[in-house]
DNA sequence: CCATTAAGATACT
DNA sequence: AGTATCTTAATGG
């Protein structure tokens, strides 16, 4: 009933392993606004997300937090698999973007597959790689301290995952990601927006397409 | 209607 | 770039 929900990962993974996390792995639906993953917590199971879209996010000493990236259909937390390896607690925080679906695989399992199958292997060194150059460009925006940079990398990211030019979010919630304030954000979209770069609604911003060029700062 | 909330504007730090 | 404050515009009872 449930090998339905596996059809994004069927291109990925050989059959007999499909099986296996038919077997052993646990089905979760979630919600929107859910808390999937806090701080601190104990993981005992990797995710890979199978429907919807995940916010991960890092909290420093201060309490000041900010969004490192997005999970969506196929993708798991390559912080979730280094914790459950080595038994340790949760460095970030995940909650749900819209409602959706993932995939628990016990802790148990990770290793075993490592050795059983070459499609785990790919996948999971693929999916660090990706991440990591994710997070390495998010250094860059963040150390070259460009908030234009960063507020644009936000919104094209979002509207990557949410596959529409149109992006459902408010300028508050934008601060919120970048740990940044309200005010800044406005300011900088209405940059962008008299660029004819995007145009700004209430709770929603529509992406033009010289916004996704790769342009300089505005500023 | 009114209450709430998002966003624009301005001025100051 | 961030804070404080005020005004205006949408939204949902």
């Amino acid at each position: 009933m449930q090998s339905a929900s596996l059809s994004s990962l069927k291109n990925l993974f050989e059959e007999p392993l499909l099986q296996e996390m038919l077997q052993h792995g646990e089905f979760k639906d979630f919600h929107e606004g859910d808390l999937i993953i806090d701080y601190g917590k104990y993981i005992r199971a990797m995710p890979i997300i199978l429907r919807g879209t995940v916010k991960v996010y890092r909290m420093e000493k201060s309490g000041k937090e900010i969004l490192l990236y997005y999970l969506s259909a196929a993708d798991s937390c390559s912080m979730a698999y280094s914790c459950c390896m080595h038994s340790r607690k949760s460095e970030v925080k995940a909650i749900a973007e819209e409602d959706g679906q993932l995939l628990a695989i016990p802790h148990q399992k990770l290793d075993e597959w490592l050795c059983k199958y070459a499609s785990w292997r790919s996948y999971i060194f693929d999916s660090f790689i990706h991440r990591f150059n994710e997070l390495l460009h998010s250094i860059d925006l963040i150390a070259f301290g460009n908030l234009d940079q960063r507020v644009k990398n936000y919104l094209i990211d979002k509207s990557r995952h949410a596959q529409s030019s149109v992006v459902k979010v408010s300028h508050q919630q934008i601060a919120s990601d970048l740990g940044t304030t309200r005010v800044v954000v406005s300011r900088i979209l209405k940059q962008f927006e008299n660029l004819n770069q995007l145009i700004l609604y209430r709770n929603e911003i529509k992406l033009l397409r010289p916004f996704f060029s790769d342009d300089a700062a505005v500023t």
